[in-house]
Parts: C-alpha cells; sequence; structure tokens
DNA sequence: CATTGTGAAGGGCTTCACAGCT
DNA sequence: AGCTGTGAAGCCCTTCACAATG
C-alpha cells in the first residue's frame, strides 16, 4: 500500500546508493512517458523491460523508500511518479541561477526540460562586459559580479555552471558564498575547497565522449 | 615499467568497471591540467587528492591496464596520458556526426572541448526545412534524409543525438542502420531495439539537476 | 625512502527465489 | 494467476596493508 512518505523507520538521510537514485530519474520519466501514452498501471517486469534492467532491481529500488506496489497488479503510475519526486526533493519548485551566458549556458536556458521538472532558472551571469544587459529567454544578463546579491534577492537556491574551464572555479566560490545549496558544474575541471554543505553533480561532454569512445574500442567482437 | 599496451595476460574486452572507465577520463584531464602547469611527473596520492579519490583507487585503477608507475617516484604525466588516451581509444581522431541543430546541438557544435580530445564534427543533420541549408561552424546544415548516404560518404563513426525527445528514437534507428559504431544520446528519452555492435552512452540533463535536487534535499545535517 | 603493485579483507550492490498478498 | 517485498546468496568494487622497487 502507497504511503506517499519516507520509508517509516527511516534512518535520515544516506545509505542510499547513488546508482538507486539515478535509476529513480530513469523510472520517473520512463512513468511520465506511460502515463502520457494513457497507461495508468505499470509492473516492475514493465518498467524493468522498457530501461534495460531487471524486475528485481526495480523493486528493490523502490523498496528502500517504502511500499508503493499492489501485489497482482503492480504500481499505479500517478502515485509512483508522486512518491518518486518527493524521494528526488522535484516535489517543489528549484530556483536556478546560470553562470555563463556563452553557447552552451544560452542552449540550456532554451532547454524546455528543466522546467517541466521543476526547475526555474531566475537569474543569468556572465563575466563579459558585451554579453552583460542583453535579454535571453525573458532574462537580463547580470555582471557575474552582482551574483551574490542577486542569489539572495531571487532566493536562489542551485548553481549551474556553464562557464569556461578557467572561470569555473570563482565562479563556483562565488556561489558558495552567496549561500546556494548545490552546484551542477558542466566545466572540465574539479571543484575544490566547497563547503561540505553544498552538494554538488558534474557533467564532462568530453568525458561522455570518451566512455562511448572506450565502449566502441573494446565491444564484444566485431570485425 | 611502462609498456605502452594492454596488460599483457589481456583477455581481449569487458572485465573492466564502469566506474574505472569514468576515472580513467578524469585522470586523463587532471594530467592534461598537471603538465600545462609545467609537472612531469604525478604520484597516485597527488591525483587522487585533486580528485577527491584515495591513493590506492588511483593505483589499483591504473593497475587494471599494466604497470605504468615508477616506484619511488610515481608516474610519468605524458607517459600515463599516451597510456590513458590508448586505453580510452581517444589516440585517434573520431568523427562524430551531430543529429539536431537546434539550441543543443548548435551549443556543442561550438564546444571547443570535443576536437581537444580528437572528436571531429564532420556533419549536422536536422529535419526542419528552415535549418536544412544554413552554415553552422563550418558545416552545412544536411537532411537527416541524407544521413545514411553522408555518414558513409564522410566516413563517420559516431553519432550523437540533440535531438527532441519525439525525433530521437528515429535518429538513433537510422544512425544504426547506417553503421555507425557508437551514439552518445542527450535526448530524455530510453533508446530501444539497437543492434548490439553499437555502444550507446546516455546523458540526461534534466537526470543530473535530479541528482543534485536529491543530494541536496538529504544532506547530511542542515537547517 | 617515497611510492608502486597487489593479495586479502571488507563492504555494497545485484540477482535469486519464494512467501505472501490481491 | 500475477506481482510485490525481501532474506539469502553471489558477485563486484573499494580499502587496507605491506612486500617489492628504483
Amino acid at each position: 500500500m502507497a504511503n506517499g512518505k519516507w520509508k517509516s523507520d527511516s534512518q535520515g538521510a544516506k545509505g542510499v546508493p547513488k546508482a538507486v537514485v539515478y535509476r529513480l530519474s530513469l523510472y520517473l520519466r520512463e512513468l511520465q512517458r506511460l502515463i502520457r501514452g494513457g497507461d495508468t498501471m505499470a509492473s516492475s517486469g514493465k518498467l524493468g523491460k522498457l530501461l534495460g534492467l531487471t524486475d528485481a532491481q526495480v523493486r528493490k529500488d523502490l523498496a528502500i523508500f517504502g511500499q508503493f506496489g499492489h501485489p497482482g497488479v503492480g504500481y499505479r503510475c500517478e502515485d509512483l511518479v508522486g512518491a518518486i519526486k518527493g524521494i528526488l526533493g522535484t516535489d517543489r519548485e528549484w530556483t536556478v541561477a546560470m553562470i555563463g551566458a556563452g553557447n552552451l549556458g544560452r542552449a540550456l536556458l532554451g532547454y524546455r526540460g528543466f522546467a517541466s521538472q521543476g526547475f526555474r532558472v531566475a537569474a543569468v551571469f556572465d563575466a563579459d562586459p558585451a554579453k552583460i544587459g542583453q535579454s535571453l529567454e525573458g532574462l537580463v544578463v547580470e555582471d557575474v559580479e552582482r551574483l551574490s546579491e542577486v542569489v539572495r534577492e531571487r532566493e536562489i537556491s542551485l548553481g549551474l555552471i556553464a562557464a569556461p574551464a578557467e572561470a569555473a572555479q570563482e565562479a563556483a566560490t562565488r556561489l558558495a558564498a552567496a549561500g546556494v545549496v548545490g552546484i551542477l558544474n558542466f566545466a572540465p575541471v574539479t571543484l575544490h575547497s566547497l563547503p561540505v554543505e553544498v552538494s554538488q553533480v558534474s557533467v564532462d561532454l568530453a568525458t561522455e565522449l570518451e566512455q562511448l569512445s572506450f565502449a566502441v574500442a573494446n565491444r564484444p567482437e566485431t570485425r
């Protein structure tokens, strides 16, 4: 029986495998797609097949957080979406700042997928005087010197770094100092000296291509 | 003593943890930065500290592929860069096709980080007649209908999908049919029915933000 | 003598298999 | 009958600790 909240014997916070959290996002995405397609129930076997996972894996992942399924029938899609959003923390709106109004920053600003999952970009910053003052997707590009001020004014809680590698560390330091609680870093550098209370996730596009290159170079057997 | 090639008792292909391959990319990035900074040697402890890993982890990762270090002194940066590139398969140039000339596709085209790691974009495709024929970063946007033809002509081996979710599966199917060996997918969908010989890596930007949201919502202890 | 490479120990994640619920 | 939730087994990855080494 779905109970909508954390597992009753909850121990508060950690202990959740990173891989599980990642798959939670996949379940959420797939369930939303099934709902758009008119489905109302989904079994662990069905979800697993759609994502290339075993049914047991799907059930174990969900069981970490509570009992969301109904023996004999499966999971109610709407309920499970609600539960997963609650777990991921996307059942509320997050206010985000974009640092960097270059190619990547502008592209990410235009990406509708963020807004649809509850992430609202409320400010864009850049250090280039030629870009400051420009209007992008309804936002005026602000001077990165004003970051701290604007972050507080607009109650921004997450920072998204789409700046060049050389500028990324300073952007991160500024964000942390301004009180942001999380940083998503697209720059190809490791960020240092951030306070422990600032969470961090990194995506390096070149690294992803390298993973692909390795997979291709080492695939099972081909000419 | 560095030997430059695969571990002698090589079993050919798999058996390498995904996490190890990911860290290899991080080692490579950090080593290249150290070299730019003038360093010539790096120990496992130093590399580990720079990346937030233990020294043992660094050594174990590298030991999977051979003996690259020198007891008492560490690893020669240049040699290790060469070795890792060989392992990742980026010691050669990969020819890449971009599918989708929207915001994201254009941003990725302009990203210098790809070229610097050996990935050369040799074609851009889109299905929108308004975009076909436009010139971007020295390339003319081609009709996605001509994908197969162009992929063969230009000997393209990897495909990068930056198309909307609805178009991604068809793009992937076309790429596979055209003989591409790897696909990097930025669309928020799971790709199905690809031949096993086509490797696949996915990056979903909304998913990454959700990982951050979870990390923030579940961090150790904060007000 | 600082640092590597590695067997052994430890911990964590996945798969299996089945009791129990609808 | 169909499917969930879960203990137990199995496997994989990380950490530890130290002999080997230039």
